[in-house]
DNA sequence: TATGAATGAGTATTCATTCAT
DNA sequence: AATGAATGAATACTCATTCAT
């Protein structure tokens, strides 16, 4: 009654449609666990819910993914696997130092904003204590692009006069992360304890604040 | 029905010590529950794990808070509590404007760090969408002190020309708290994803960069 | 509904009710899984019928005895422990050595007949290859005083030239057994391959068969 | 309806391969499940199991045996086929009564040694209550070779007048089976319990033992 | 006030079995 | 003849919560 081979598709290859299936479930399954665990965090997500989000059987969860740690593993190895595409696509390499530092602290709010699951996935990791991000091997090759490409922003911004030397890239991507970071993080205890609204304008006006306060600090 | 609470403390001198017995049943299970919920989360946390820490009897836990999420609850005001008493003990109104905001930079950030349930249920309860916290009935009061002291040191910085006009308070005191938050909030995953040991030291530089960063944002 | 304190019992002192009905549970609950255990095999054993041939839930089980194997391995040291008991009340001291000797194959037989539990566990755990009889601590010292008595009967019968010197006492032992062991054990299969009938009469002749075989196995 | 097996081998040339495939699978098969039903027992085995330790998928299995419980049957009966191939080797014919006594003795240990799937295989069946042997239709046959024999070398015994009259040969063999079966059954627990080696050197000895008490029983 | 004993309702995980190709 | 993909129905185990004393 379920999943039944969405749309069109056709059948193109008599093999292709089989493995497909195959891949398209444990897809299936990695976003709804991506899902869940944001929502929910490890404890409070389930793996029955996992599945009926996925619209696959329990047993075919575990048969991919062995059990519901290695799952949680996969879906946070997910989140960063997808912020580094979304990071590929943003390309700074051809703008001016200053534009560049604008969209790349646009770019971070936006992100966090539009995959909630984002922020909840390091939180809740950060909950755990770190033990599984560590587990993830090729972590630390993830972020390599975005550094890369702000060294070479900040030795532009340096060499034009715009930025002053001395600024670590990594001391200032977690600046901007921060900044990023905790109003969407933290919104709803920011509306409750300081009536922010954290809605669209306001979050924007943040990110001018940001802006300004990023290249006041890089300005020579 | 149930757990009466604070009402009528001033008994008789026969009842005390059973008053002061239970007085200090209560605290203990308080205290008990904020580091079982901090350290595991909402749905991780263990109603026995939190008896036990207390060393108390689960019926009589349940006696007095009712149930796991009344205790959550409690748990997170007792959170926000903790944290007003510590800034109470900051006095910033005698200070220099700009010594005023190295200090509480330096406050905040201390704060965060050497409590890492505050941190912790803040995250719980964004992951849990608010729906707790929006529930505290004074939980606004809570940050006002240190609004209202924000205020008055932008206002003398702006008087003394050392401050520009037209910042927001609670705005900056949002960007105080995104650059001393996050480091401490993602403490494992920057540890794992950028090699950051994020420890004394590190987070000392941490804090040197925020004070300048806020400094040049106030500059005129 | 259940387990309403089976019957008289009046409520003698107050404390001690409620001591008992732990005790009763855990008794209940081990005499269950002997059972279960015994008639499935350790596979095929399932908790819930445990739980309910004990009159007990399922989560009183877990409190007391921990998790499957552990209530396995309490269930196969019940077993041991009952024989023990068994072995205790048979007092071959005053008899004549020939008569003693009797004696005790037919209590040997007359054991596993009628206590069924006793070899479907020795079964069970040697299928599963010894791994639980090896935690078992004590129990080598739980057939010490078969073997003792075992020993002085020898002895006793080599000095009133019956018995002819030379016999060890285990190796004895495991002959009775192994006649008493057999035909119990593979009592399905005796049926189905050899038409006997295994029943009492039958029972009877073969245990002759083993006292006849014994003694002239001893005589001098 | 399905696996309609043993019919029909006088294939012609040209489906050969295959139907030596299809021979070559249920051996496989067959023979993967003695293993594992002896090693774990009836709910012990794992049809992923068998069809891993097989080299087969599980439809094919299924397709070939029906299911689990006729696959167990199966096993259970391959176990008193492939027994009953062992003691057709064993020629006692020309042998004298007491010399054919001593290497029956000798072969049934022997046997119970080699094959530990088959004692294993007595056992779960008798912990299943023999439902599985009873539906075995010739496994009466299995024995009468045996029995035949036996009774051919007790006959021959008595009228050399180096055994008794009266003896039954099935009551003998059960003796036989009885002092050769327990030991090898109970291996693990015997170790444990009585610190028996149960290694080869006691095995024989034990062997000549149970010979002694053969032939005394058997003696005139 | 205080608690040892007890459990209903989940929750992760497994396993025999079948379907589609 | 053969199998990769899939699942319904258990099964071991847990947890918030309550009862009896």
């Amino acid at each position: 009654m379920r999943h039944r081979c969405l749309s069109g598709e056709a059948a193109t290859a008599g093999t292709a449609s089989k493995k497909r299936d195959a891949q398209r479930s444990k897809r299936a399954i990695l976003d709804a666990a991506l899902s869940e665990f944001a929502e929910r965090g490890h404890a409070g997500a389930r793996i029955d819910a996992i599945a009926e989000r996925a619209g696959v059987s329990k047993p075919m969860l575990y048969n991919y993914f062995g059990d519901k740690d290695e799952l949680y593993t996969a879906a946070l190895r997910e989140a960063y696997v997808q912020i580094r595409a979304g990071e590929r696509e943003l390309d700074l390499a051809g703008k001016a130092p200053e534009a560049a530092m604008r969209d790349l602290v646009a770019f971070t709010m936006e992100h966090f904003r539009s995959k909630p699951w984002f922020i909840s996935m390091l939180n809740t990791e950060n909950l755990l204590g770190g033990q599984t991000v560590r587990k993830i091997k090729d972590v630390g090759e993830i972020q390599s692009h975005l550094i890369t490409m702000l060294t070479r922003i900040l030795n532009r911004g340096v060499s034009q006069r715009v930025f002053r030397p001395g600024i670590d890239p990594v001391d200032l991507y977690i600046m901007i992360a921060a900044l990023c970071y905790f109003p969407i993080s933290n919104a709803h205890t920011l509306r409750a304890v300081f009536r922010c609204p954290v809605d669209e304008p306001w979050l924007n006006r943040h990110r001018e604040h940001a802006v300004e306060m990023v290249l006041r600090y890089l300005a020579p």
